[in-house]
DNA sequence: CTGGATCCAGTTTGATACTG
DNA sequence: CAGTATCAAACTGGATCCAG
């Protein structure tokens, strides 16, 4: 690019980005970081089935996942952190003792939709992906 | 849940996510911990406008973002990580002194209008998040 | 100009133990 | 059972210096 073109661009990218909504504390890029982290994308996937208590929920993802499970402090900040940006919702029971459960909010359920969709088109390009990563790494020397 | 339906459920989320493509080292979770990091959205932004040399898109990321600049050698891993799944194309010119260029491969571009739709989601309910932040906040005394 | 090498700071995650 | 506190480990991003 030329400098003149360059400034054309960034200007060009400045008004797209106004016009999508983008100003500087958006949350976008908080909640992809979120989903782009360790565990909340498969809590998402979980608490798309119901309700669920914290214990339940940790063995859960421990059976779903390749690596090693969860601790219970960051399943505690994960959901906590869902829950702030108001996509889980955290209920107490009356009962002695009391019972906590998470679920999905409206929000949280179109967002898990949403994200869903992503990692689907994820997934099926996972060979060419593959295919790219093995070409490079062979590439290297 | 009950202990009953806690396996029926976990045996549904595995047949699901096998359905979906899912196993131990598909690129779904890397790919959308790049999507979540500080720069890569933006990279794949400015490099859906065209060709970039490397101080070029390092200066519009500059222009771009309300934080700090990206600094030199975070560009550097970032492209190299998009370059190595196919999403990005380095470019070397056969000039002197050589000229180095990236831009978007098919597969970056279309990862790019896929992640946008994600993006977009998310700003269109920033106003909302925003609200269940405050009512978080003010809530926990 | 590109980008590798070092060194460093902040953040995220995890292990363990403890409280109500 | 749910959650917190503390400590340790790993990872990410950044500053600086240097080489082709």
């Amino acid at each position: 690019m030329e400098t003149a073109q360059i400034r054309t661009a960034i200007a060009a990218l400045a008004a797209e980005m106004a016009a999508h909504g983008h100003d500087r504390d958006d949350p976008a890029r908080e909640v992809m970081g979120l989903l782009g982290d360790r565990w909340s994308t498969l809590i998402l996937l979980v608490l798309a089935t119901g309700e669920w208590r914290h214990a339940e929920l940790r063995r859960t993802l421990a059976q779903l996942s390749a690596e090693q499970a969860i601790s219970q402090r960051v399943l505690t900040l994960k959901l906590r952190t869902l829950e702030r940006d108001g996509f889980v919702f955290r209920k107490i029971s009356a009962d002695v003792p009391p019972r906590v459960s998470y679920g999905l909010t409206p929000l949280g359920r179109d967002l898990h939709g949403e994200a869903r969709r992503l990692i689907d088109w994820i997934n099926a390009r996972a060979p060419a992906i593959r295919t790219a990563r093995a070409s490079f790494d062979s590439a290297e020397d």
